[in-house]
DNA sequence: CATATTGGCAACCTCCAAGTTGCATATTAG
DNA sequence: CTAATATGCAACTTGGAGGTTGCCAATATG
């Protein structure tokens, strides 16, 4: 493996990490979930329902926002966020690749079993 | 929503950040990607090529081994870690539920647009 | 048996994430 | 204009994650 490749694979790493350390909270998870309803919520209505400060959802926020999941807009006096999904699909994707790669290797060891 | 609808949720919901947290570390992601080959790893095996310590490495593994993501059999004197990839399936299917509910909403909102 | 290898346990340090509180600012409503 | 609403900014506290070091126990190996 090229010293290119290797520092190619090691960013995307970080990078993935990134965004599975983003969605590693629990708070944080329930605001992907109500975003994913496609509607645009400002911070004082994800607030709303939750047993946090405005503050800390608005931390929050800024956590996914860095990580990509998330973007907002302002609004007038308030900044609406909606959600970004082009980060989980690439998750998603990464995930897959791993099962993947697992399930070969039980195909392999089904294969040395029956021969 | 009944209540135990909503404790269901929540108790799902804490349970994907648990999975989603461990993921969220470029160490673990490095040993995830080490063990998807299928080849069981002594803690040893896995420190070698790393900056950290073994014992560093030892708690990476644990953590991983709470989350599900792979499970130690002690062998001998080494204990051999292997992949378990249900967890991450389980993720997998969660973002596709995600991103799935976006494309919908999309969709409807292309429909409004066209209608 | 003597020695090297592999791992577990525990104490310790450091840093940051999560959360709060207090105050300031902008925007909308009456 | 005034008051209420929505947000931003900054300081502060606290718990736990990530990492190291030191020591001990078990298992191979010569």
């Amino acid at each position: 493996m090229s010293r290119a490749t290797r520092d190619a694979s090691a960013a995307r790493r970080r990078y993935h990490a990134a965004v599975f350390a983003a969605l590693g909270d629990e708070t944080r998870l329930a605001l992907v979930s109500s975003l994913s309803g496609g509607q645009p919520r400002s911070i004082a209505q994800l607030t709303g329902g939750s047993r946090l400060t405005r503050q800390a959802i608005t931390k929050h926020l800024r956590v996914l926002e860095s990580a990509g999941i998330v973007h907002g807009v302002r609004a007038g006096r308030e900044s609406r966020f909606e959600l970004d999904p082009a980060p989980l699909n690439e998750l998603k994707d990464y995930l897959g690749r791993v099962s993947e790669q697992w399930d070969q290797v039980l195909a392999r060891l089904k294969n040395l079993v029956e021969s």
